[in-house]
DNA sequence: CTGAATCCCTGCCGATACTG
DNA sequence: CAGTATCGGCAGGGATTCAG
């Protein structure tokens, strides 16, 4: 367990590379880079109305109407900036936009049903 | 795929259940439950220490030199209260406490694990 | 030794109003 | 339609100091 420097380790990241070992919080964690990019409230419910499938902006203002247009506008320019989204300005008039998950956004998938899965099993404390 | 009424679904909490469908960020959806376990800065790294073993206040405070008392004791507090860590008071002299993550708190192993390994195929948008 | 109390500073989020 | 600009409130996080 202490030693082990030869082949593929079966746990493909944390226990040979460098980043697993950061004394303090950096961007450049793999860590850090997936919960930089689900940051921010709402975001997560943005990226699941695309896990259903591609939006544009009006889409998403019906579909999370306590959401607000410049909240949204943020996510969305955050979310792109990450490389979650995609964004293809649709031609001709009205002027609409649409966003759909890259495939690397498209891999937060499971990201997000692990969890799911652990915050389903999430039992509060204790009540007495 | 859009009349799954049957049997138990392959992905255990998406679809059916009504909480995967919320219109408005709320602490009863097992993603947010999760995320707020994770919430704030140094939380994963302190995790991370656990997930390699049993520590106490000070191990804790060596193995991060940049955080401080006052972080530290925070983040101690809150992933006690979210039923991540395990508190137990050493007897004698000098006090000392002694943290352990519970079996809910090991179950995080795998959901760091997804968030790692997005992280690592993250590509920053284009250089060019 | 292990925290709790306090203070300040910063950054997020929401609301509103405005532009291409 | 799809944003940007601006402002205010509030909570997070760091440093310091004090207590059990």
């Amino acid at each position: 367990m202490t030693h082990q420097t030869v082949g593929y380790p079966a746990r493909p990241g944390l226990p040979d590379d460098p980043r697993a070992n950061v004394a303090e919080p950096t961007p450049s964690c793999p860590v850090e880079i997936a919960l930089a990019a689900l940051h921010g409230r709402w975001t997560t419910l943005v990226i699941r109305e695309f896990l259903r499938g591609d939006r544009t902006f009006t889409e998403l203002r019906q579909a999370l109407p306590a959401l607000s247009d410049k909240v949204l506008s943020d996510r969305l320019a955050h979310l792109t900036e990450a490389g979650v989204l995609e964004r293809r300005r649709q031609p001709g008039w009205p002027p609409r936009v649409h966003y759909a998950l890259t495939p690397h956004g498209r891999r937060l998938g499971p990201v997000l049903q692990a969890l799911w899965d652990w915050g389903v099993q999430h039992r509060p404390p204790v009540t007495g």
